[in-house]
DNA sequence: TCATTATATACCTTGACAAGCATATGCTCT
DNA sequence: AGAGCATATGCTTGTCAAGGTATATAATGA
């Protein structure tokens, strides 16, 4: 259990990061809205934070849980070394659904999820020629 | 093992993903560059395979595999989520590391999109062990 | 044909981990 | 102090996946 992916490889730890976005939580937020028992919130929240991927703060007998960006940083960190080889699908589909919809301004938070850079995006890199 | 998670919590396969960044490669030369037994090559295929992760072709005696990019995507899509959490300290990080650019060792093998860790004290619990 | 190379698969064992349940710790209020 | 709530932890069990070994399948070349 010591890597990154070892933890979200789990799909309740990954419902309680998701919980975590919007923002912090207690113990008892989670668990009634996850409907899962209390231990196993508390178990996967001692494993998340371990991790770094949550930090902790005592409010009276709550504890609230709220994100650390640390360890998402690690997996973009590892995801990089592949956006470069599928950023040409992306950007193939991105141009298909361009044309499209024009009056949809919403996509930017697609773009916010691919940081290659779209200036560039014509030359479409590839990794390596195909043979 | 169905979700794209659970394929890359293994190390084994993470080290094969990567290796065929680079270009396709056979099994014997993966085996080799891993120094890992050929049935566990061809195990660890078999699940990338069966999650979309790696295609294969025939070469004579030979299978030749190669990345595949939808199931990355789809980890870049869960990523996302928290991208727009973390980007914020991100590039508040980079912006401030970048004025006093001197204690910056240990970044080498991220590229620009992972910081170091420069998470300051608060009174808050962090029982992260190690890194 | 046989031998050799390349890859896949079957079987078994072991270990890790999540779930479930009980219980402990800790805080707050009366 | 005790009661009640909120959270953490210990223990046991079942499951599942990874590693190891042996063997099967398949293509090549003599």
């Amino acid at each position: 259990m010591e890597s990154v992916f070892e933890i979200i490889a789990e799909p309740s730890r990954r419902a309680i990061l998701s919980l975590l976005v919007s923002s912090q939580q207690s113990v008892g937020e989670i668990e009634r809205q996850l409907r899962m028992p209390q231990p196993s919130v508390s178990k996967h929240l001692r494993v998340l934070r371990e991790a770094g991927f949550v930090e902790s703060t005592v409010d009276a007998q709550r504890r609230l849980y709220r994100l650390n960006p640390e360890p998402f940083q690690e997996l973009n960190a590892w995801l990089a070394q592949f956006r470069r080889f599928w950023s040409a699908h992306v950007d193939a589909l991105e141009r298909h659904l361009d044309r499209m919809d024009h009056d949809r301004t919403d996509h930017d938070r697609m773009d916010q999820s691919t940081p290659t850079k779209r200036k560039t995006k014509e030359k479409t890199m590839r990794p390596k020629p195909r043979t």
